[in-house]
DNA sequence: GTTTGTCTTCGCGTGCACTCCAATTCCTAA
DNA sequence: TTAGGAATTGGAGTGCACGCGAAGACAAAC
């Protein structure tokens, strides 16, 4: 331990900002060479000095990421970030746009649920028949169930 | 067309399947072949025939795919199946765990969005503030934003 | 009876998102 | 001064879920 002893103690090492984020070391090393993180300041030592602000960035990536966005969107979104404030409203639009993804996920995962708890109330509906329990009454084909609806 | 020309026309060909599940005929095949939906009856021409039944199982699959079911366990599944009635309890238990993961992430999803949407809200205000449009005023580094809380 | 078109099986190829490895560098402790 | 341990780099490997193309079989159309 002890990354930021000699120095200013505000910044942060690779194995502390991976505990912090749920990132492996490799994923985060890994988002960096690709360009879905902006570069990383090194110390001295040519080690990766992480700001706060910039574990706040990362966290928001791994929402992204936990999401759906493939990863040249995050690149994407990186590089205006690396294009400073004059990029806003394109950072905007991005975000945006995903959003509108997450909503149509939710909608879809709804209804999947919703057909997943009519099969599964169908099975309890079955085993309460006392069709179960290898006292296999009429018929035992490959396919003796996945009813009607 | 007319795959089901000189037959009982209560079975479906391939490719009728695929356009009313929106899985490819690739697929179909490869799950099959993998053993992720149980063997498919065939004609005298050795080509598939599906019954209405069987399309039913494919949507059903379908979903549990979509929501994050590996193939192992759409493969456990069909295995249960070919079992028979007697696995009603096994599939059920099968349905429900995966049922727990759904309404986990579905959790998860809520969060993320909520965070988008701070985030969303955040750069909506940027904007009204006139920090856009390359007049970038104050500061112009790499990480000029993405702000804490 | 040849063409056309759809299907068959088998097996290699692809895209994505990591994940692991080897060789090296640097700081700290003994 | 040496040893240990954590971090660095670039590149190769992995797992999942398909995608795709070749070679051949068969039915209906011409």
């Amino acid at each position: 331990m002890a990354v930021n002893a000699g120095e200013t103690e505000q910044y942060l090492g690779i194995a502390e900002v991976a505990e912090r984020t749920g990132l492996t070391q490799n994923t985060l090393r890994w988002y960096e060479r690709e360009g879905m993180f902006p570069r990383v300041l090194r110390g001295t030592d040519r080690r990766r000095r992480y700001t706060e602000r910039q574990v706040g960035l990362l966290r928001l990536l791994t929402r992204l990421r936990r999401t759906g966005m493939p990863t040249r969107e995050m690149r994407r979104f990186s590089e205006l970030l690396a294009d400073g404030a004059t990029t806003h409203g394109q950072r905007l639009e991005l975000l945006t746009a995903h959003r509108e993804r997450i909503l149509a996920r939710q909608a879809e995962l709804r209804a999947d649920l919703e057909a997943l708890d009519d099969k599964v109330a169908h099975y309890h509906w079955l085993i309460e028949q006392g069709l179960d329990c290898s006292g296999a009454p009429i018929n035992a084909e490959t396919d003796t169930d996945n009813g009607g609806q």
